[in-house]
DNA sequence: AAAATAACTTGCAAAAAGCAAGTTGTGTCT
DNA sequence: AGACACAACTTGCTTTTTGCAAGTTATTTT
């Protein structure tokens, strides 16, 4: 098995952050998943960054095992299945804009805008919440009904 | 040379944040700056996670090239280096907050403590300020003489 | 002057990442 | 029904990065 970051178990809580989504790959998983509303293995593969198949699998993976994300099938199309954050992965959102506002203020090829930039600093609650209305049920989600489109 | 993270060019602030000190490594530089105020070489191979001395020198030269850290010669011994966070290193603070935070909540071995958390969440900017306040002066500092007041 | 210390560098083996091709379980089209 | 397509992986192999041990250079310290 391809591992992201074996456990440092030191007790440090920004180790254990990074053990758990810290690595070259798991965050843009997270963001596709909280900024792009994107659910499917296709999807993450055909982000810009150019994920490798067998690196999205393992990470995948991980998060499920770490309990960030969680997997379903597509009650509309039974080959594929559909990611979505947990709870705990939500309340990645506040390091997610962080990081966001920081690069917005150092990187100047950074296609966060302004007014992205704006919005986040205003509204961050706000900002937060769609977050995790994006996601699915918190419980037993998306059984039978139709996929509610993300409202855009 | 060992490199760190190319960088991935995609104009995305996450992947750019990732780019500059995601990786499994530099985050723990600069937490040991932040909040442990260690400045020298040794004092961040002796950290907690053990270090390998090649992959921290590459890290040092990294975080330096980005304008995260910067190095200087310690006016009282001449074989050592003081190594301390720029401005943009500060900047990094609030990510670090929002990632012991999230720790704080979802690791029951980690140190933070309590109070520790509690001051982080009620006294934000006051936690902040004092990152700012440890770090050596912003302008051109420990230059032989004694510390002098930098002109602003 | 010899030993110690700080900050690295070098060389090599092991682990992880990256790439291409293959597999499995559904749907879809004719 | 049979052939093809597609989603979600898995496998095998090469390249890159990491981790470890030992070595180097410039100061102190004894």
């Amino acid at each position: 098995m391809v591992s992201p970051a074996k456990k440092r178990q030191t007790g440090c809580p920004i180790a254990f952050g990074l053990d758990t989504f810290g690595d070259r790959w798991s965050l843009l998983i997270i963001r596709d998943l909280m900024l792009k509303h994107k659910k499917t293995y296709r999807e993450f593969l055909d982000a810009d960054e150019a994920i490798a198949t067998n690196i999205l699998a393992d990470r995948l993976k991980h998060l499920e095992t770490e309990g960030i994300i969680k997997k379903s099938r597509d009650p509309e199309n039974r080959r594929s299945f559909l990611y979505s954050l947990t709870e705990k992965g939500c309340d990645l959102a506040p390091i997610i804009l962080e990081i966001i506002q920081w690069s917005g203020k150092y990187d100047l090829r950074t296609f966060a805008r302004r007014d992205v930039l704006k919005r986040i600093e205003k509204d961050r609650d706000a900002v937060i919440a769609e977050i995790r209305s994006g996601q699915a049920d918190k419980d037993n989600q998306t059984i039978g009904s139709h996929r509610t489109k993300s409202p855009r």
